[in-house]
DNA sequence: CGGCGTTCCCAAAGCGCTTTGAGCACCAAG
DNA sequence: CTTGGTGCTCAAAGCGCTTTGGGAACGCCG
């Protein structure tokens, strides 16, 4: 069923039932309502392809989903992250449409993208530090938003951001106030622009402190189970090991503590542990009382924003780089607690 | 750049230009290199929109990722089922578009996607028992592939799925084996169509070794974490616990270590412990010996093979239905050990 | 009754591509 | 010299929609 036979079943012209459907004033309600009822019956949907040939719009937003070559993984943020976008495309009548891209030919795909006009925009999800992309996209000129930012001089573009720094110095103090003077950081990879904020975030609130820095307390990589446990393990093991451990993903947190299950240690107690928690539908940080102290903010209503400020834009163009910085909350949960006396810990 | 000004530069017609770019015959070699080196200077791509209402091929396929509408959660292994189809499609030259619904209005958007003409064909996610969306689809006549099945008498349709009933038979039977009696099953929501799967798998290997089937030893919901956790807990505080559980996914599992670590058991010796394995990305289940005994199919290589199956379908509609069943591999890990005697129950 | 707005509707152009059906050169064969 | 291929190229139609620029019908006023 396409509008010329719609028109003709109707006795119309092809113009009439456009604009009766597409809402235009120089049609009667009667003759509207006639085609809207006409076009509910028979099933007729605009075919997207010449539609959007014609208005030149194409009611798609482009996600390029980047899996890093070395480890073929996906973060499963992901998921969550496009959940929220869908969810203000499907009310917005836009589609989505996904490039899952290993990471070296990138710049290709963006390019792609643009110059196959299939769609009208793009969400950079996961920007490294001091990204190509931006560079890129501007001089491509599709309109884009970024999940995240990106530390190059440039901060003339369209960016949502948790405010990792903050988030993380925050969590560094409250372990400090608690007493802990050896804190343990398991971060995210750091060429991620969001790992290095977080580093930033924990290096200033021992900085603040007055507290030593210590190399070998960090650790840095893609942040699953297997990496919580592991780089728990080798933290835990150090001579001087540290009482409260920072990690950036609840899923490596989930490592973390089986490794100090693993030891015979309790979390909370002997060992505090502060994650951060993307509030991932599959990962919920436990019910009354959570069970990591967590620094928390939803990926997914990042999502659902990141898509809303990107339609805006396509909608107005002219307007000035929007940026939105979300703040995290800092949620008590029963993974910390003060840190053991000498006395506690040699007895422990 | 679009076609017009391309053949304009060269001095050829559009109909040259075209046909040189897309292989025909009909034009020399010479003129076609010509061409194709100045499509890629001034970075040509055909506009999509227009190329597919030309060609009546949308070269894009859909994916409708349902939201249970109870729990608003989204499975994470559909990114890693995405990540696989992802890789295909790049190959082909293929689009994703995604449209994330809750699964009250999936019939309606399963009727505009194809309606809309915005894709070629279609895969099934998540199927529950008697699906009504198969008998939709095929009434629609979009080409689709499921994931998973549905145990409806119709089974004239295309899907690709996991053997879950008899891994899960080869599960409870290994457990049996090593003289497990009391068998707990935490299973996934079993209105989806896998799970009923694979408790008719285990329910199979109790029968047929003539052990009890005991309802208390069954627990069924969305799969996170948590819910491992709470399902473990229930099951480890009943009179007559089980001595052995098995899971349908390695996060549940996660969570289920964590119960049996709190209660101060070992997984292993006095619990043990057999996963379904989807093989995701960011739960790799340990590295030489694997931490959980696991039944494992790799769901990324799951949405590769779907992907292909629905492109081959798309390229010839003639051919009968395509059905492939993967084998899940039982992987020995360090989660499963022989049941404890009396004794060492009583003692541990 | 003529003239002028309104209201409603339409024919046709155009979006950027593919594809059909032809045509022009050129050369070999008759 | 004509005929018939062959090799290369082209003009134009058509995909299904939106949108421009009218125009018919009608009522109302002077």
């Amino acid at each position: 069923m396409n509008l010329k036979e719609l028109a003709q079943e109707l006795g119309l012209s092809q113009t009439t039932v456009s604009r009766a459907l597409n809402g235009y004033p120089e049609v009667s309600e009667a003759t509207r309502r006639r085609v809207i009822e006409a076009a509910e019956r028979l099933n007729y949907q605009p075919n997207t392809r010449a539609r959007s040939l014609a208005t030149g719009r194409a009611m798609a937003i482009g996600h390029v989903i980047p899996i890093s070559t070395k480890h073929e993984m996906l973060n499963p943020i992901f998921a969550d992250f496009i959940a929220g976008a869908g969810e203000t495309y499907a009310r917005s009548g836009y589609d989505m449409v996904l490039s899952v891209v290993t990471d070296d030919n990138e710049p290709r795909i963006y390019r792609e993208l643009a110059a196959k006009r299939g769609v009208d925009g793009i969400i950079v999800h996961a920007p490294r530090s001091g990204d190509p992309r931006i560079a890129l996209l501007k001089q491509i000129g599709l309109p884009f938003v970024v999940h995240g930012r990106t530390s190059s001089g440039d901060d003339d573009y369209n960016w949502l951001d948790v405010n990792n720094r903050r988030a993380f110095q925050r969590a560094t103090e409250f372990l400090i106030d608690l007493g802990h003077r050896r804190i343990g950081l398991i971060n995210g990879l750091e060429n991620m622009d969001f790992a290095a904020r977080r580093r930033d975030g924990y290096l200033r609130a021992l900085r603040l402190r007055g507290l030593p820095v210590d190399d070998s307390l960090m650790r840095a990589d893609e942040m699953t189970e297997a990496y919580g446990y592991e780089a728990a393990r080798a933290l835990l093991s150090l001579a001087e090991r540290p009482s409260a451990i920072l990690v950036s993903s609840i899923i490596s947190a989930n490592g973390v503590r089986r490794a100090i299950d693993d030891i015979g240690l309790m979390i909370g107690r002997d060992i505090s542990v502060i994650t951060h928690d993307d509030d991932l539908s599959y990962f919920r940080n436990g019910a009354e009382v959570p069970l990591y102290t967590a620094v928390r903010s939803s990926v997914r209503e990042a999502g659902r924003r990141s898509a809303e400020i990107l339609l805006d834009i396509i909608g107005d163009p002219g307007q000035g780089p929007v940026q939105e910085l979300l703040e995290a909350e800092l949620m008590i949960g029963q993974s910390t607690g003060p840190a053991p006396t000498e006395a506690e810990r040699r007895q422990g």
